[in-house]
DNA sequence: TTGAAAGCGCTAACAG
DNA sequence: CTGTTAGCGCTTTCAA
């Protein structure tokens, strides 16, 4: 292939303007100390000939890529997109933060990464060498990791991590998983229930945590006992089946789960049915995450949003902040999230079970 | 933010093995004429110090970026992602083409355009001098705007276009929409069914058309009739609702309906319950796409899965290949398709309808 | 407020 | 086979 050139270059609008290439590079970076005429000419040729940087060019001399990175677990990524069962976590975050990226005229790069491998700076350095991102997000279980973390604190990168509340390096972002399940919680008492289950997630997310310390909260706020109530989940169909199985078999059954997110959720639809019972009827359900699934379940699922689109964009915007020398927000960042109500949650009818 | 400079560079890497710049670049380079303990040495420094080569100055020098442009149409790709009922064609793309970019050190950086915007060439031309990349892919339905290859041509970058047949510029790969739209009518006709409806797509893909050949082309072969069986839609829930009634509704109702992708294959199913026809006993339904959204209809969609993955993948092969200087495929290349069998189809039982 | 010079990290072209 | 030289397009000094 033959070499391939920049076709109009910071020169040729430096010529057409009649000016130097210092005052071009000036007005494309909006800098002070060019008068109003200049920067007009120099916008005019830049117009006319259709001009536009060379990111690698921006990158070489200067200290911006204009390029953040975006880094997510490889196994789970890659086995989510496999499954074709819908999850949108990557199309949430592209949403969110590459059109945010784009309204300052950065890209976002995806790249998988291995949590658990004892590589994970190795691959995570390369990243950075080849790149030289302006920023990175990470995101769960990433968010989390302690040397993950330390590393990229060494390098200078700003970096938002998604999910996470931990002080410390880098700037967090959490999506209010505690406040989401008091509210999960409270809707469920409001309308009568007092023996709520609850299903958790991955113990390697820290939000797994989080969930369950609002759903316990608002319990005991309201004078609810949690004994026998709990089950543990991994965020798989399986460990749903498992936990609502162990849930709905007890001697002292809820009337009421929450599932820490949606595939577990939907286990516990078919775990209900296979039982007997009916939804809404004789069981109320309230999931997590809010995915394409809970539209097409039976009856569709009522269910915490999880923003991620809000969050990765917010997380572009601190990041580019970052960038500017901004200092970092003091307090914790926080999206909130919605319940979106659905058919899977119904008033309490005392007595009707066992 | 401090001017960042990449940690280790080619000139730490050549002091470090005794050589010049020259013998680390071609060794990075994997090219010719370097002793193999020559090599050797400087692969050792270049673990030992962990080099990883700046893009950027790669890019700066040579004739590669490292990046390959996926180009997808900016108002459904965002529509799709708002709607959040599931569609993966992005993780797909995803899930085959970064794979196989990183397979090869390359990245993929994903961009949307406006197909029919009078200024996609602007955007486009803005993507290019931004990023210099070594190729591009074109999703419908930019593969067949004539506009954009035309424009493409000129800029003497590689590109693939998923979706296409046409002659013409550009690498064309095609999925395979007519023949497996045969695949599906022979399917249906093998199990009895002679009164087979088809929903096309939107015409502005034209792959839409290719299915609705396949059909006909299928049809024709067992000498069966298609008057009144193709009823136009446009990918949308709605168009399907309107042109299953129709269908339906006729006074010879098919008792078989292939729609052109899920989601009319769903307002089809949806369409037949109001009916009160029981899918499959009363009507087969074969979607296209096999998006997730299939598993969770009731009953579950036997569809044609689009092999968008292993698509993308190929694009990306035959754009590193085409990069090298390997002589463009003579043919066109078709990456078959394959019908996934679930509940949605069953024999004819012909009289069982009035 | 503007311009000239130097150099970012790498590769192409050429010389040895 | 290996090294030297000259940039790529841009921003950062620093000088005017």
């Amino acid at each position: 292939m033959a070499r391939r050139r920049q076709a109009v270059t910071i020169k040729h609008v430096a010529a057409d303007a009649g000016v130097s290439l210092q005052t071009v590079s000036r007005v494309i970076n909006n800098e002070p100390n060019v008068r109003p005429e200049m920067k007009e000419r120099v916008q005019e040729a830049i117009d006319r000939l259709g001009y536009v940087p060379s990111i690698a060019a921006q990158r070489m001399s200067g200290s911006r890529s204009y390029l953040i990175l975006a880094l997510n677990d490889r196994d789970r990524t890659i086995a989510d997109w496999r499954a074709r069962q819908g999850t949108d976590w990557v199309d949430q975050m592209l949403l969110g933060g590459m059109l945010k990226c784009a309204e300052h005229g950065y890209r976002m790069i995806f790249e998988l990464v291995d949590t658990h491998s004892d590589h994970v700076e190795r691959e995570i350095l390369a990243a950075i060498a080849a790149l030289q991102p302006d920023g990175i997000i990470l995101t769960p279980p990433h968010s989390d990791n302690p040397q993950l973390v330390r590393f990229l604190a060494q390098q200078k990168i700003p970096f938002v991590r998604i999910g996470s509340q931990e002080n410390g390096e880098g700037i967090p972002i959490s999506m209010d998983d505690e406040g989401s399940a008091r509210t999960a919680t409270r809707h469920l008492i409001s309308l009568g229930h007092s023996k709520i289950g609850f299903i958790s997630g991955d113990p390697d997310y820290a939000l797994s945590g989080w969930r369950v310390d609002g759903w316990q909260g608002e319990m005991a706020a309201a004078g609810l006992p949690t004994d026998g109530l709990l089950e543990p989940g991994d965020f798989t169909y399986a460990s749903g089946e498992r936990a609502a199985r162990r849930l709905l078999e007890s001697a002292n059954p809820p009337s009421a789960i929450i599932a820490s997110n949606d595939q577990m959720a939907l286990a516990t639809l078919e775990v209900a049915r296979s039982l007997g019972l009916e939804v809404p009827r004789d069981l109320s359900v309230i999931s997590f995450d809010n995915t394409p699934l809970v539209h097409f379940t039976q009856p569709p699922l009522t269910a915490i949003d999880q923003p991620i689109a809000a969050t990765a964009s917010m997380a572009v915007e601190l990041i580019i902040a970052a960038k500017k020398g901004d200092p970092r927000p003091e307090a914790l960042t926080v999206i909130s999230a919605d319940l979106v109500e659905r058919g899977s949650v119904a008033s309490c009818t005392a007595g009707t079970r066992g």
